[in-house]
DNA sequence: GTCTATAGTACGATAGAC
DNA sequence: GTCTATCGTACTATAGAC
C-alpha cells in the first residue's frame, strides 16, 4: 500500500465529512482514523482546522470554475446546462451530503472569517453563472419564466439547496420531484 | 427583577441559539450566561442537551399547529395564507436565524434519534399544510402553476429554506427577491 | 431552584523522536 | 512525513450544600 498523496486524501475525506456532519461535527480524529494515521499527521498537512476548511472550499470553488469553463459544459444547450447543474447537486445527494452553501451557511456564525469569505465567493460564482444561463436561455426563447433572471436563479439555487436538506429528513425521491418542478417552472 | 419562568426562558434562548449557531455551535454556558445563572441550573431544567433539543423542536411544531388552526389564519384568503407563510420565514431572517429544518437537517447525522424523529414530524406538518393550500387555491382558480401541488409545495418550502441561508451569506434583500419570484410563479 | 465544585470526555494543537 | 506523548481548553454532566 503506497501512500501517494496524503494531503489530497485529507482534502477528500475532510470535504465528505464537512458535507455530511457539518464543520463542527467532524474532528481531525475522524480523518486520521479513516486514513489509518495519527492525529498529528493531519496537523502536519493542515496545522489548523481553519486551514483545512479554507482549502476545502477553495478547491470546490475552483472545481466549479473549471467545470463551467470546460468544453464539455460549454458545448451543451441551455436546457442541458440546467440539467448539468441539477446533476451536480444530485451528486451530493448520492453521497448523503448537503451542498457547500447549506453546510457552511448553517455554521456561518461560528466559522473563521477566512472561511466566510471563501464560501461567499463560491456562492456568488454559482449565482452569476446560473443567472446568466437563465437570461441567455430566455433571450433565445428556450426558457420561459416571469421576472428577473437573477431572481429566478435565486429560486432555483435555493430550492436545490433546500432539496438536499429535505431529502435527508424524508427520502431521496423528493429531490427528483423538486427538480422536475423547477424545470416545469422555466419552460 | 423577578425570575418568573426560567424554564421558558431557557427554551427561548436555546431556540435562538440553535437557529443562529447550530446544535453543536451552542453550549449550556451560552444559555446560563445570557440568563445570569450557572451551568448547573440549566441542567436542573433540562438534564441533557438532548432533552432541551427535543423540547425546542416540540414547541415549535406545536406552535405551527396552533398557528394553522388559529382563526386569524383560517379566515385568510389563499393568497394571504401564502403571504402569512412567507412572513413566518421572514421572522427568522430578522433574528439572523435560519429555519428549523435548515439548522437540523445540517446536523441531522450527529443528532440524537429523538431529535431526528421530532424534526421529521415538523417538516411533514409544514409540507402537508402548504400542499393543501396550493391544491385548494388552484382548484378555486386563485393560484396557477404546472404539476402536482405537493411538488410545488416542495419548491416553495425548500426555496424559503435556502433563502434564509443565502441571505446569511449575502444580504437580507435576496429574501424579498426570492419570495416575490415565488409568488410570480404561482399566479 | 440555584449555587460551588468537580469528574469525565473530546477536541485542537504542539514538541520532539525517528 | 509520521510517530508518541502531552498540554490547554471547552463542554456535558453530576454531587452535594444552601
Amino acid at each position: 500500500m503506497l501512500r501517494v498523496d496524503t494531503k489530497k486524501q485529507i482534502l477528500d475525506i475532510g470535504e465528505n465529512l464537512l458535507l455530511n456532519l457539518g464543520y463542527k461535527g467532524f474532528s481531525y480524529k475522524n480523518i486520521s482514523s479513516a486514513l489509518n494515521v495519527k492525529n498529528a499527521s493531519i496537523h502536519y498537512h493542515y496545522p489548523q482546522k481553519n486551514d483545512l476548511g479554507v482549502a476545502i472550499i477553495e478547491r470546490a470553488r475552483k472545481r466549479f470554475e473549471l467545470w463551467t469553463q470546460s468544453k464539455k459544459i460549454q458545448d451543451l444547450s441551455y436546457k442541458e446546462k440546467l440539467d448539468a447543474l441539477v446533476a451536480q447537486f444530485k451528486h451530493f445527494l448520492k453521497e448523503g451530503q448537503v451542498c457547500f452553501v447549506c453546510s457552511l451557511a448553517n455554521d456561518f456564525k461560528v466559522l473563521p472569517v477566512e472561511m466566510q469569505i471563501e464560501i461567499r465567493k463560491f456562492l456568488l460564482d454559482m449565482h452569476r453563472w446560473t443567472a446568466n444561463l437563465l437570461k441567455e436561455g430566455r433571450d433565445q426563447g428556450v426558457f420561459n419564466y416571469p421576472g428577473d433572471p437573477k431572481d429566478q436563479a435565486l429560486v432555483i439555487l435555493t430550492s436545490l439547496q433546500g432539496a438536499l436538506q429535505t431529502a435527508r429528513l424524508t427520502d431521496a425521491s423528493c429531490f427528483d420531484y423538486i427538480t422536475k418542478q423547477i424545470k416545469n417552472l422555466v419552460s
